[in-house]
Order: C-alpha cells, then sequence, then structure tokens
DNA sequence: CCAGTATTTGACCAGTCGGTCAAAGGAAGG
DNA sequence: CCTTCCTTTGACCGACTGGTCAAATACTGG
C-alpha cells in the first residue's frame, strides 16, 4: 500500500497517473453533486478504476475530498497573491478583477467546487477561511485602504471591494446555469471582462 | 390521505400546521445539506414528526423539494417584478439593490436553497429559469435598455447589470461563512448597503 | 357516546453507500 | 523462471436511506 501522507511523492509512475486521475474524477463528481452527493462509485467509474481501487490509493471519500480543497485553495489564492503594492492601484485592482474572471472561465469546476462548500456552511474549509484566507486578505486590505487614504483610488470599503470582486468574477462560474439559462444562446464571458472593467473602473477612480 | 394537488387549500388546521412545520424543517435542512445531504429522517425530526407522518402530507423527498423551490421562485422574482418603467430609472435601480440585499438578510436561508440547486446545474429547476426567470428578466432588460438609450442612465450591458445584482446581494447569504470569517467580529450587513449603493450609483451615473 | 374519518407510528423492506479483505494478477530485478 | 512487491478486483458487510403498510390513536360531526 502506498504511503498515505500527502508529503511525500509517489514513488512509481502508476501512483502518479492513477492519483491524478482519482483527482480529476472526484473535482468533476464532487462540483457538480456536492460531497454528499457524490458517491465513490461516480468517482471510481469517472475514472475508470475499481471502486476498492480508488481506496488503495486514498484511504477514504474524506480524504479525496480534503486533497482536493487543500490543494485547491493555493490555486484560488493566487491571483490576490499577485497584488503589487509597488504598482499602480487602479492598474493593479484591475488586473486583479481580469485574473480572477479568466479564471472562473478556466476553471469553474474548481469553483463549484467552494461554492458547494461554502454554501452549506464550509465544515470542511472553516479553519482554511479564518487562517489562511483572512490572513492574506488581512494583508492586501491594508494595502488598498492606504492607496485609498493615499487618494489614488476613491475611498472605497477594502473589504467589501475585495467580496464584490470575488462575488462577480465567481458569478460566471458558480451561476453559469441561470445566466446561460437568462442570456439563451449569448457567451456570457464575451461580455463580461467589458463590463467588470467597466464596473470597477467607475468604483475605484477617485 | 389528504389530496396531494398543490392547488387545493389544505381543509383542517392540523394539516395546515404540519404542512408549514415540514416546509420551515424542510428549508432549514435542504439549504444546509443540498438535496442529496438531506435526509427524510433529518426533516423529519427538525419538524417534530416522524418520518411516515411526513410522506402522509408529501408523496416524496423529491415533492417536498419541488414544492419548497416553486414556492420560492415567486417570492424571489417580486423585488425584480417591482422594478417600475416610470419611476425615475436610477432610484428604481438603486431600490431593486437594496430590496433584494435586504431579502438576502432575511431569508438567507432560501437565497442557498437556490444557490445549492444552481451551482449543481439547477436539475430541478432548469425549466424555471428558462421560463418565467428568463422571460421578467427579458421584461425589464428592455425597460433598462430605453433608460440607457434615452441617456437617463449609462450605458451598461443590461442582462450584466441585472447579473451583477444578483451576484453582489446573494453573495452575503450564500457565502455568508466565508464573508464573516474574513470579517472577524464585524457584521457584513452593516456596511453592505452603503457600499453596493455607492457602486451602483457610480456605475450607473451617466 | 359512537361511527367514521383523519392522523400518527413501529416495524419493516429493498436498494445504496462507504469501506474491508483475501486472493488474484502484473512488473521488475536477479 | 522465480521471488518480491505493487496493483487490481469480486465478494462481501454493516449502516443508512427513501419509502411502505397495517395497526393504533386522535378528532369530528351527529
Amino acid at each position: 500500500m502506498p504511503d498515505g501522507s500527502k508529503t511525500d511523492r509517489p514513488r512509481t509512475r502508476i501512483q502518479q497517473r492513477n492519483r491524478d486521475l482519482i483527482a480529476e474524477a472526484a473535482l468533476e463528481v464532487f462540483s457538480t453533486h456536492g460531497f454528499r452527493g457524490a458517491t465513490l462509485d461516480n468517482i471510481a467509474s469517472e475514472a475508470g478504476l475499481s471502486k476498492p481501487n480508488l481506496l488503495y490509493y486514498f484511504p477514504s471519500k474524506e480524504a479525496i475530498h480534503t486533497q482536493l480543497l487543500s490543494t485547491l485553495m493555493d490555486t484560488w489564492l493566487d491571483p490576490l497573491r499577485a497584488l503589487d503594492a509597488q504598482g499602480d492601484p487602479i492598474t493593479e485592482l484591475l488586473a486583479y478583477v481580469e485574473r480572477k474572471l479568466e479564471i472562473s472561465r478556466l476553471y469553474p469546476r474548481e469553483s463549484r467546487l467552494f461554492a458547494n462548500e461554502i454554501v452549506q456552511g464550509a465544515p470542511r474549509m472553516l479553519t482554511s477561511l479564518e487562517g489562511e484566507l483572512k490572513d492574506l486578505v488581512d494583508e492586501k486590505v491594508a494595502i488598498i485602504r492606504d492607496w485609498a487614504d493615499q487618494g489614488k483610488i476613491a475611498k472605497v470599503h477594502p473589504y467589501h471591494l475585495i467580496f464584490s470582486i470575488w462575488s462577480l468574477t465567481q458569478h460566471y462560474a458558480d451561476f453559469d446555469v441561470q445566466v446561460r439559462a437568462v442570456l439563451g444562446g449569448e457567451e456570457p464571458f464575451d461580455e463580461a471582462p467589458a463590463y467588470l472593467r467597466e464596473v470597477f473602473l467607475k468604483l475605484l477612480t477617485p
């Protein structure tokens, strides 16, 4: 049995491949059915493996889910990490919006995985939210507050500014079905970038 | 057995009370665990009834869920219905934002119930979205487009304007845990109304 | 108080779920 | 070819889930 601890790399190519297959399948299934709605049989067949074989690589359903979440948390925070205190304030913030929207477009399943978890009260993620996430946000909020104090951007509530960026960008991934149902045939991501740019440009211009 | 069809009123006070108890309990459970994550036992004990007793009033778990969704869809659309083509454009739109935010504050469980359903692809709601919802939105979009054409508000993409109102207001209900985790002790709904007012005022002013 | 109806429930069922296990199949080096 | 370790699986298990049913218990009008 392979060592299940997260720290050590898989030793063989087969392990690497199958762990990747499982992660990919689990992302697909968890993101469309939620934790409770996903079954090991679903994930197994999506991955092209048998159920006992899944459990050869991961000790439990919960473990697969947990690994997915913690892997993705980093990816999720990257765009915000890139917000640079040295850059031009408005350019930096608009670039953040753009990066975040692009990620929603490219990785909607990851977005929905988080959405599922958070909407249901984040039972398996609360410590992450209160830890890494809050720390990073606090740090960037300080930068935004400085910019506002120096008159480089409009005086907006920095926490709510960040919430609104998350909200507006992730909406296109998380509520994709609704957006498409309302738009009919039109492709949401054609217009979204320009629209969001306009929103935040108007909001932030002093 | 009571007649299960939705059209006729319950005949007795007991039926009325128990149906209400079940709906309330189901809202609580479905909104925090999703359809699959909710169990009849959960709902029953939350309602203070036995499981077979639930199924005396509703033919199935699915039926409870369906009735919740369709009852709530109306409530959900009301704020948008109230958007008045005759009123002052900016006042009307800001009032819509305010109503929507207020509803998120007062009925977060209802909001999360929808969020759960839509994030997972709206398997039990798609026809509603493509029907009533789209029709109402189309109608109101026409009004907003007129306002923009007449120069009474800024020229913004009307569909995306509506998406952004939904997104920003519902975020405070749907992602409540995350918002609170980041804010620490602060109460989100203290600052949100003024913030959102500022966002949309700046966006809509020609 | 009684008959008849509405309501409630304990016991039960078949299907599904996460997870186990022993045994069978591969891969690789000597 | 043989040994050793890695990988895969069919069969199985106990817990849980949605749902049924017949019997028991309240309610109601007469």
